[in-house]
DNA sequence: CTTGACCTTAGAGTATAGTCCAAGGTTTAT
DNA sequence: ATAAACCTTGGACTATACTCTAAGGTCAAG
C-alpha cells in the first residue's frame, strides 16, 4: 500500500501521515527503487488507533506514548497506560474549570445587557468591564 | 509615563504593551527628543479595560472591538456589544461541549482500568481505544 | 565618565496540529 | 508519447498570545 492508500483507508490526509512519521507515531518501509513510502494492513489499524486516541481528547504527544505501549503491551503495565490518561484528565479538568468561569461571566453579561439600538453610553457590558465584573 | 511605568502600574511586561500596539488594541504618543513611548492615566485605565476583558474570555480581536465601542460609545448601540459577548460565548460554548465529551470519555476510561503493575496486555483502557470506545 | 537601568527595532521562538506550496521524479492510462 | 495522477523533499504558513533575543540608543547616579 502507497500513503495515498492508507490515506484513503483511513480517512486522512498524505500530509497528517507525513506529519504523524515526523512526529514518531509512525514509520514506514520504503521501496527501494522509486523511494515511496510503502504501508501494510497494520498500519490502518495504527491509524485508526491514533485516530480513536485523539476522539479521547490524547495529544499526538500523549498518542506517541500509547502507541508504543500498545506495540509493547508485554513491557508495560496497566499503571502506565492509567497514569497517562489521569494526566491527560486532569489537563482538561483544568481546562474545563477555567472555561466554565468564563462561560459564566459572559452569561452573566449577555443577560444583563438590554441589547438595543440606542446608544452604549449605559451598556451594562460596558461598565461591567469597567469595574472589573 | 514610560512603557516600564504603565507596565509596572499594569502587572504586565513591556513586551505585552508593545505586542497590543502593534496588534491595534492601545496607541502612544512618542517623546520626540528620544522615541520612547509616552503614556498618560487613562492608558492605565484603558490597560486595566483590555485586562478585565480577558478574565472575561475575550480574545484579543474581541478587545480591540470592544475597545473602540467603549471609547466612543455614543457611536455604539447595546446591540453592537450584546452581539459580541454572545459570539464570544457561542464559541465557549462549543468549545466546553467538545471538552465535556473528552472529559466523559476519558473518565469512563481511567474508572475502567486496574491500574495495577502487570502487564498491559489485559489494559481495558488499550482495548477501549482500540475499538473506538 | 562609566555603569546600570531603561528605551528602540525587527525578527525569531513557544505550543499544537496540521495544511499548503514548489520543484521535481514516477506510474498509469489513453 | 504524453497527460493525469501519484510520489518525494524542505520549508513556509495558519491561529493565538505572547516571550525572548540581538544590536543599538538614552538617561540618571556616583
Ligand atoms: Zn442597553
Ligand atoms: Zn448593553
Ligand atoms: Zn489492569
Ligand atoms: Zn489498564
Amino acid at each position: 500500500m502507497r500513503i495515498g492508500e492508507l490515506a484513503e483507508n483511513c480517512s486522512v490526509t498524505t500530509d497528517t501521515i507525513r506529519f504523524y512519521e515526523k512526529k514518531g507515531l509512525i514509520k514506514s518501509l520504503r521501496n527501494p527503487d522509486n523511494g515511496y513510502r510503502t504501508y501494510s494492513s497494520s498500519d490502518i489499524k495504527k491509524m485508526m488507533f491514533i485516530k480513536h486516541c485523539k476522539q479521547a481528547g490524547f495529544s499526538l504527544e500523549d498518542i506517541r506514548d500509547l502507541l508504543l505501549i500498545w506495540e509493547n503491551k508485554m513491557d508495560a503495565s496497566c499503571e502506565d497506560v492509567k497514569t497517562l490518561a489521569e494526566e491527560r484528565l486532569h489537563k482538561v479538568e483544568v481546562m474545563l474549570s477555567s472555561l466554565q468561569t468564563v462561560h459564566g461571566i459572559l452569561h452573566t453579561l449577555v443577560q444583563s445587557c438590554c441589547g438595543g439600538k440606542e446608544s452604549a453610553e449605559h451598556c451594562s457590558i460596558l461598565s461591567a468591564i469597567e469595574k472589573g465584573e
